[in-house]
DNA sequence: ATATAAATGAAAACCTTTCTCATTTACACC
DNA sequence: GGTGTAAATGAGAAAGGTTTTCATTTATAT
């Protein structure tokens, strides 16, 4: 049960903080923005504000139990950690995002930030482009 | 002179333009956001409007003149554009930029972008840490 | 059950960026 | 050098995602 997770973290357990994990954990898409959340709590009967959405998510990042990105159109999106750190392929027509991980750039990343004297904290790459569907349909 | 350089991108010659040109290429701080540009033409004593700022910013970018990061707070800024391609290291401490070339992550993002069936458009990787000044400061 | 601190909802505020629209300006032409 | 016309500008409003405020509700310790 997901109480348990929330107390774990030091969260009370409240019915907006058990519903959006509930969504996070069962929802198809792995990457979801607030309003994602927010409109399929809407869909579930629930009636939880986006303000609470987005405290809720922020409250899970600071306890580890999402990690959020920032895409380039200045839009936030969520996805449950699971403690495997990876990157990110962003379709610019549909906005599928895929992921990846690569032990090279993950070291050079380190190596440059030694290089430069950088105790580095945290990193993000992005690489847009046009996903395989999108291409096939028109081009 | 640069009235030529406008004329040169099929930009009119205007007061506003000769002069965001000027901050960009006379100030010390390679990267700039548009409110720095804005403070700077006050100080220099041209009331100019911070859209206007903004439009000949956007315009300078699509003419290639200057090209733009988008950092992770949703916050943009832009540096004169010199042909080569750079990825930024960020200080989360003073804010402070540094520039880097990595031949082997370029080529380990073509790589996955062919992997993944993308036809990549674009990247953008920051590495986010405190610089070697900062940490000395005080850690 | 009760008290108390924390969480919530609704709406307002925020912040950066873009848009609108009336006014000014650049530049091609005479 | 004037003139006309389209383009550029400034001020302020609007946009859009996110955060804050504050009165009300709720979770949890006692
Ligand atoms: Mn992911
Ligand atoms: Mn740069
Ligand atoms: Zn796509
Ligand atoms: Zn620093």
């Amino acid at each position: 049960m997901e109480s348990q997770d929330l107390r774990n973290v030091g969260l009370k357990v409240t019915l907006p903080r058990l519903k959006v994990l509930e969504i996070l954990e069962t929802t198809k898409q792995r990457h979801m923005s607030a309003e994602d959340v927010y409109k399929a709590l809407l869909e579930m009967g629930e009636e939880i504000g986006l303000a609470t959405v987005y405290r809720v998510l922020t409250q899970f990042q600071g306890a580890g139990l999402v990690s959020r990105l920032s895409i380039d159109d200045g839009h936030a999106v969520f996805e449950l950690e699971d403690g495997t750190h990876h990157d990110h392929l962003l379709c610019v027509r549909c906005h599928q995002i895929e992921e990846f991980i690569d032990e090279v750039i993950e070291q050079r990343q380190r190596a440059i930030a030694l290089e430069k004297g950088f105790e580095m904290t945290d990193h993000s790459l992005y690489i847009y482009g046009i996903c395989q569907k999108c291409r096939q349909d028109k081009d």
